[in-house]
DNA sequence: GTCTATATGGCGATAGAC
DNA sequence: GTCTATCGCCATATAGAC
């Protein structure tokens, strides 16, 4: 839409572009603290310095918001996963980067969890999204573990399923303990030790 | 309170026992699906069949509602737990029997999942629940882990202390997908491959 | 593009009748 | 013990001025 041409960067509306920005930014910290049912368009009109009104010339209605404050940071986080692998096996260590970079951003961890959960239900509004990000996560995964059972470097007993649906929960569980009290675990760590033990490769937690 | 004595099933104060009963399962239904801030005490009071100042006549206030109803699954779980453990190393064992329980209430699962991640606000009302809650489940599994390493049954390289946290991160991890998307993952299959894992001991899903 | 004003409706909680 | 009625507040969304 318009996040790519030129006409972002100059001309008339280039403001707008920048007010849409700002406005996405402000809606991820109410979601993410408050959740899509009670965080408000007031909450994020007020982050950003504008009524509710105004936001609303912006986006249609609160869950147009919505979708697009999660297709923006799931784009992001493609991106970065993307720059930090070259093969399948380095996606595992640019996910325990990604795990060790999260625990810097305690907004957008929180986003997630919280949404995620609320959107278990059917009817909300964020529901298919969550259904085809796990999806496709799983997907994921399950390339990079197929990827090392070629080589021969899953431990015995270890399917590339259950290592991809086993990581995904870890990564998941670890951050509802962390978030509830950050200093009672060691995500990063945590999740290198999962991995070091399911195959036969070192992970570490630190860069 | 009223829940010991013999007044509770006979008497003038029958009834209001029932009824607080009814509205505390009506309000796990609707907390479980909506959260504590988006659930109403309308929707618990027409769920049972009365208005919300019915409801308020029984509990002070939300709040006090939302507590009552924790209290009351933490000491059912609690209970269940304790019946089907004999010593610490079948207390692993009772987990995955209980996982495999859980696979047929949903609405329970749903209610700690919920609620477990709305309550990672510091401000929620249940915060303070959650945090604790954590912790005596993290002792709890330190135990049992702890039982298993004083008999040499711990895999090289695994810690009592991330057995702990990994058991319990994995299965609020499952936890998610499974709500999620039911036919994805099978909960007790994968915290028993997981304990087979970490562990010289065999776990099955199976009764 | 942003505002004020407003329509419409749900919320928690209280007061008081029965 | 439960109801109806009500208060005060906040929500989303729209209409129309500037």
């Amino acid at each position: 839409m318009s996040g790519g041409g030129a006409s972002s960067s100059r001309g008339p509306y280039r403001k707008t572009a920048e007010t849409r920005t700002a406005i996405l930014e402000a809606a991820l910290e109410i979601f993410a603290v408050s959740g899509f049912h009670s965080g408000s368009l007031r909450d994020v009109a007020r982050r950003v310095g504008m009524s509710n009104a105004g936001v609303l010339h912006h986006f249609a209605d609160k869950e147009t918001l919505l979708a697009a404050v999660l297709d923006r940071r799931d784009e992001a986080d493609v991106e970065e996963v993307r720059r930090l692998t070259s093969d399948e096996a380095s996606a595992l260590h640019a996910l325990v980067h990604l795990a060790r970079v999260n625990e810097s951003k305690l907004e957008i961890v929180r986003l997630y969890a919280v949404l995620s959960t609320e959107a278990t239900g059917l009817d909300h509004p964020a529901h298919g999204h969550f259904v085809d990000r796990y999806a496709r996560t799983r997907e994921f995964m399950r390339e990079a573990f197929a990827a090392l059972e070629r080589r021969g470097r899953l431990k015995p007993g270890v399917t590339v399923e259950s290592a991809a649906i086993g990581t995904i929960a870890l990564m998941d569980g670890l951050q509802t303990q962390w978030l509830l009290d950050p200093g009672a675990v060691d995500m990063s760590a945590e999740l290198a030790r999962y991995l070091s033990g399911v195959t036969d490769v070192e992970f570490r937690a630190a860069i």
